[in-house]
DNA sequence: ATTGATTACAGACGAATGTATGCCATAATC
DNA sequence: GATTATGGCATACATTCGTCTGTAATCAAT
């Protein structure tokens, strides 16, 4: 039948499976051939042969959906981080329960049970590039090391600082020199974890989930 | 033959299907068979059904690897953006075929073929707390409005700065007092497309994807 | 003990899916 | 015109995979 000009089509398929695959909707070979129009199974998959011939996709071999982007090893382990509205003195377990929200997060280098996020308040940390409302992504842990910005609770409420040890006190200091240090005793310090990410979404009216 | 507590191991099934799902691999009840040594298929298909049940999962009837994660509209739509790593002039479409890595960004509000991510070099945008080194998450759009964060290609180089137009020109605007604006014919300028997300990762070792 | 619910196993069937073979049409090159 | 490469079609086959039927063991409640 009819042909379409050299390679055109083949770089409509690609794309075609690359957002099929970062959507993490693998297609079928079927699926492409609809998706196309093809009215022959095997021109879909020539298709795909040659794009795994090229090296631009893998496949698994005899697998239904078996086709993958190649760099598997770079691709994050995603999961979803519960963004957290208010944290009432300690209850860091139950408001995880009943979060604002999720955000993928890529959790190579941490359990996914481990981490939550908040949305800042307040200019403390402007210094650092950290503005009111964006988000942290926080991994609980109960102490900290110097320089590490953490979330602390103080006053019954979270905040977000700069960890740094005074002897032995604990200093909480913010990044912005309209505020003062908070200087505590270490042993009064709740430290709920440390900040591993900072996010600020800008897009228009797609507001912070 | 024996038995797990109750719940125990539907609760195990459960996370195994949600984080291959969120892994962009969508598992068969043969997979979920394997992964938990059941002796039958049958075993696994019916914790998967139940879990349907329940509603913690959803099913494409008769379509393999077709279960899925309820709750579309308020999970968030995930997608792999790929990180570029230089993006040489207009040739944005082979940058994508190599990415430096994939970042997890929730992708309600755009097409996932339409996002990529960079990475921002030099200070001139620290007024706006985005700095050396955070990466940027850009829909692709061919222009752009007033006061948006724009990537743009400026001497073959992409540039992140804030958008502005001056008559029938328009102002590339960094926002560090130590930098000047640029200054260009409206047709000159390649838009590239708009911030719509800063992103900072702190996390130790882990450094960036 | 009986009943019911849950967990697990065994085997089989049919549909979905990946794969293979052969054929035809168009375009470029010699 | 012959050759070669490419894009596409049609059909068949083998594997994978979702689904079904039936059975047995464990536990809780009656």
């Amino acid at each position: 039948m009819g042909r379409t000009p050299t390679g055109e089509t083949r770089r409509k398929v690609f794309e075609f499976v690359r957002d099929r695959l970062l959507a993490g909707q693998p297609p079928t070979v079927r699926e492409v051939q609809d998706a196309f129009g093809f009215r022959a199974v095997q021109t879909a998959r020539q298709h795909l042969e040659r794009l795994v011939e090229d090296g631009r996709l893998v496949a698994d071999r005899h697998k239904a959906r078996g086709y993958r982007l190649p760099g598997a090893g770079r691709q994050p382990r995603t999961v979803l981080v519960p963004v957290l509205g208010r944290v009432p003195a300690g209850a860091l377990e139950e408001a995880v329960e009943d979060p604002d929200g999720y955000l993928p997060v890529d959790a190579r280098c941490a359990a996914a049970g481990d981490l939550f996020a908040l949305r800042v308040r307040g200019e403390s940390m402007t210094g650092v590039g950290i503005l009111p409302g964006d988000l942290v992504i926080v991994r609980r842990q109960p102490s900290a090391e110097n320089g590490d910005i953490v979330v602390a609770l103080v006053e019954n409420d979270a905040t977000v600082k700069t960890f740094r040890t005074r002897g032995r006190r604990v200093e909480l200091r913010p990044e912005n020199p309209a505020f003062d240090p908070i200087v505590l005793d270490a042993e009064t310090v709740a430290i709920l974890g440390k900040v591993i990410e900072v996010r600020r979404i800008l897009g228009a009216g797609a507001a912070g989930v």
